[in-house]
DNA sequence: ACTATATTTCGTCAGATGACGAAATGAAAA
DNA sequence: TTTTCATTTCGTCATCTGACGAAATATAGT
């Protein structure tokens, strides 16, 4: 029970079911996932980790920067509940939306993207579409 | 987005998890989920309808008792989670707890529970494996 | 029609959750 | 070793959630 309700917990949020959407196919960094959310880091940082602690990704450091993506090691439990995200949300308008922006993200390398974040520091907080 | 969000909202609760297993091999009216689960009917109620609200349950009227049981017409999406769940919480301790308490509520008639459940008011509030 | 009663709705409260900015951390670069 | 800086942790706040009991609703049997 407390696995099953630790992924569901996990599940139970947009902008979490959006990061497992972002990293299924392509692992991202933290600034990456940031940029396409819109939220602040450290908001980010604490939806990563509470899907880390589900087991529903993993992530490595490298350089300066940590990569999430799905775990390779996956309980039969997890891997039938990002089945069913995936599923679930392959069509979804939202999350088409974050594929033109993630493509157009994670085509620049977490060093541009961040210099490119900091230039943009005080733009109006509202504009979420704001174009990279 | 909607409806995943929806179910998985629904999902992220155990009392709503054990009513999901509860209801999945037999219908079972209110009064006997109240009495499984342990908490006051307006809670419970309060679940169903999320429940339903996702499309997880379904309910309908017989005499002067209202039968939950999981929907005969289920999405894609709906299908695959209840799935899912059972797949996952088939082996839970919790579960098969509530399978033994079940089983014997439900052997009972909704008339006779309510009857019993009258006598025990004011029994200890903390008495949650109480017999029946 | 009246009464009894199973379930839902309402009002309220305590605790959980998600958001942010500021400060801490810790790894790489200088 | 010191500085830089990507990410996490901490502290705070507003909102959401789940709990309960009381009141409302609606149905069955008299």
């Amino acid at each position: 029970m407390k696995e099953t309700l630790a992924i569901t917990k996990a599940l139970a949020d947009e902008n979490r079911l959006r990061i497992i959407m972002m990293v299924k196919d392509n692992e991202a960094c933290v600034c990456q996932i940031v940029e396409v959310l819109g939220n602040a880091s450290s908001t980010v940082s604490k939806h990563l980790s509470i899907l880390k602690y589900a087991g529903l990704v993993d992530c490595y450091k490298q350089g300066r920067w940590i990569y999430y993506h799905l775990p390779q090691e996956r309980s039969k439990a997890v891997s039938a509940a990002i089945r069913w995200v995936v599923e679930s949300l392959e069509d979804s308008i939202v999350i088409q939306k974050d594929r033109v922006k993630s493509r157009c993200v994670c085509e620049q390398e977490p060093e541009e993207l961040i210099k490119i974040q900091r230039d943009h520091k005080g733009d109006n907080e509202n504009e979420k579409t704001r174009n990279i």
